[in-house]
DNA sequence: CGAACTGTGCGACATTGTCGAACACCCGCC
DNA sequence: GGCGGGTGTTCGACAATGTCGCACAGTTCG
């Protein structure tokens, strides 16, 4: 099989570098993390921008992300079949559990949120569609490892980031952690990720079987669990919601 | 000037392809859409898959968007300093008017909402960040028509769709609405893009007094009009939105 | 004011992307 | 069940393109 396009390649890393923490970017700047050449990397940056990828400022010179990545990322929403379908369960699973809901795939190291329904009461929360969650130590990112061999891949060597005291570092851990999952069915998270934050999840499978997706209810730890474990009623109703995506994504019976 | 990266322009117009109506394209139908040879299509497919901008159905073998565009597009309005600066102004605008706030940027020939506020009541709500508004037809399209030649250069010579027979279609009845808006320092749409929908839109300028995007209201006719006019107050909130933002964006005083 | 940087543009040329052809596989129809 | 017509994938020749060194105008900072 033969390699990549160059090119195409050099432009995916320009906007992966502008997507990272630093706002905008000059031109040096770009071609210099990317050991690239100026002229090369200014023709990759012309025509993104002409495409409307990447956006440069009249007066700084800087570059920066462009408007089109937003619209195309709306069709990948808009066109995303595991999305359709688990819009009016994920809405149903909000209201009978009084959580927030996550919907998520996996996608290079971690869970891509790809829907987020809101806790139903008036607090005011910041819609997380479009975010990376880690794999370790949240519940969506768990139920994938358990079952998608492609995620545990993903793992590899590098040492595992402890976000709080409880987050599981080792792969041991983590494999008895999957091994269990794979034994009741469902993952929790109980504040590995964020202090006081709480989850269950549960895996979506298309009509082969295939994992495609997860799961999760997710919120305070104080209503999200009683006597140190996650409601019963909270893991019943992610797994009927699972159940009721994957019907519709063809998975059959259970 | 040199020409783009041909390659580039390619994937771009593969990527759009597939944001098009049509949920899935098989790699001879990308092929010859775009009068490209199977085995080009092929390598731009390949490497855009590698990258996560493309991803292909191993049962079908059709090609569909990828998740790196989500999470590019999140990128891009996480570092986009007009939404960053606008989300308390609209916030606010929300909770006064009591209606939908949309903000929106010059995107292509129409505009991109990159921020959206739900009506604060209890009614099911659909998110539309990431998506266009016409330009000819709405509150957000005409102001930024009125006040920047750029948007009013996209109009070209294609004729104006009627979307509601309230609809504008020709450039002279354009023009005089774009001069209007400019007396008054606003615009209205009252069914002019939806049946039942009317809007208030003003511009956001930047701190060169260059329009970089428009702020509206948007909500049933009956609520946002009386007496066959919008209402003042809503006018008048819009308009301080608008000031806000600018003045956040360094615009000085007005 | 000068040095050191910036972004932009140009052109030579080496490398790569293009594309015709072939192939294995699949699907639908008779 | 077989056949024809399509699919996606791969390969290699080669023409076209993308790369990059260099020069330049402009800007910034000490």
């Amino acid at each position: 099989m033969p390699g990549p396009i160059q090119s195409l390649s050099r432009a995916a890393a320009i906007m992966r570098l502008l997507a990272g923490g630093e706002r905008r970017l000059g031109l040096s700047e770009v071609a210099t993390s990317l050991d690239l050449a100026k002229g090369t990397a200014h023709g990759i940056l012309r025509t993104l921008q002409q495409e409307g990828f990447v956006e440069q400022d009249p007066e700084s010179g800087k570059y920066q992300l462009g408007a089109e990545l937003l619209r195309l990322g709306q069709s990948y929403l808009d066109v995303h079949e595991l999305r359709a379908r688990a819009l009016v369960w994920a809405d149903d699973l909000a209201r009978a559990g009084g959580e927030t809901v996550y919907l998520g795939v996996l996608h290079q190291h971690g869970v891509l949120i790809v829907h987020h329904v809101f806790r139903p009461d008036d607090t005011r929360q910041v819609l997380e569609v479009g975010s990376m969650h880690p794999l370790h130590s949240t519940a969506l990112g768990k139920v994938l490892l358990a079952y998608d061999p492609v995620a545990r891949g993903e793992l590899g060597d590098a040492p595992l980031e402890a976000y709080t005291p409880r987050t599981l570092t080792s792969l041991e851990d983590i494999d008895a952690e999957c091994a269990l999952i794979r034994e009741r069915g469902w993952a929790d998270a109980i504040e590995e990720t964020w202090e006081g934050v709480a989850s269950i999840g549960a895996l979506i499978q298309d009509r082969r079987r295939n994992p495609v997706g997860a799961v999760c209810v997710s919120g305070a730890v104080e209503r999200v669990c009683e006597d140190g474990f996650v409601r019963p009623q909270l893991v019943a109703s992610v797994r009927d919601a699972a159940r009721a995506i994957s019907r519709d994504l063809g998975a059959g019976r259970f």
